[in-house]
DNA sequence: AATATTGGTTATCAATCATAACTAATTATC
DNA sequence: GATAATTAGTTATGATTGATAACCAATATT
């Protein structure tokens, strides 16, 4: 990306590419630095055997003790049939247990399991560290400030529609 | 979404998710924000027949006149495979032109038409009442405050890896 | 001149994400 | 209390995205 060399006196100055426009936009940096970030935690989470969402599905089983399956990819923002898939594969390396409900027994209570815990427990010692790694540079104060600026965005209704 | 209740002595109470540990992340937030600008920002340029990387590629072509499609794919982080997609779609709308460059015949010299540019114009006007619809919420000074960390977030390098 | 490298292309493949349709169980309706 | 509608989870499948390998033509390197 971005910073190119300069090789050879050429009259259009092929070299540096311009990102004056795009420069101006939120969203362009935000989209930007997510990836950034995005990219290095499935890095951190890879020695775990651990992807993005099912080290989410993980945490938010450990924090919600007995979650249905359709309540965790509500909260996942994930498809039901995809969820399916991430939990299968949890289950199947026992992290997570699967229970029938009995009030409902269409549904599961997931559980996170001993193993499930400790793993949780080394992942997030990891995930920490990469979140500081990356967020070093900016002080207590303005990482508040990106957090709160984050919910304010999430507030939105998307207006625009498909 | 959801606030943790924290109240005892009820049953599972499935009904309220608990985001304690995502919430103490940044990247959690980042990402969220983030995946909603992305769609509210697609479904902003729908009505122009513009995808986040056409439109994208539309403005570097702007912004530099002549720039060889290696740059191009270089600048926007995209396998140079998939940019030849892209630059064929733009083409073959007639919103951009292929020149081969005298002095390199490999290469290709990208440059914007006029069509491409009213098209530019035009989405560009939508693109940026998206971003004041967005960011409404936070004030002048927060946006910058969140552009310059975003920034700061880039500079790393990546520390853990592949 | 022979070789390596670069710009662009084609074909292909893997990963991600969404949709339709199905079962079993529960809830709602009459 | 039987029937219909809804919900939880599942299976199969398809669309879209992104990455890789191999290739040709032109340039650069030795």
């Amino acid at each position: 990306m971005g910073e190119a060399v300069s090789k050879k006196g050429e009259q259009p100055s092929v070299d540096e590419t311009n990102f004056e426009t795009l420069n101006g936009f939120t969203g362009y940096h935000l989209k930007r630095a997510t990836n950034l970030m995005m990219s290095d935690l499935n890095a951190t989470l890879k020695p775990f055997e651990l992807r993005l969402l099912s080290y989410t599905a993980l945490v938010l089983i450990v924090d919600n003790p007995r979650i249905r399956m359709s309540q965790l990819a509500a909260a996942m923002d994930v498809e039901r049939p995809n969820m399916v898939v991430i939990v299968d594969a949890l289950e199947s390396r026992e992290l997570i247990s699967r229970q029938r409900f009995e009030t409902d027994r269409r549904a599961y209570a997931l559980n996170i399991t001993l193993a499930g815990r400790r793993l949780y427990e080394k992942a997030t010692v990891a995930v920490r560290a990469h979140e500081e790694r990356l967020t070093r540079q900016l002080d207590t104060q303005t990482r508040e400030k990106v957090i709160e600026a984050m919910k304010l965005i999430q507030k939105i209704r998307g207006v625009a529609h498909t």
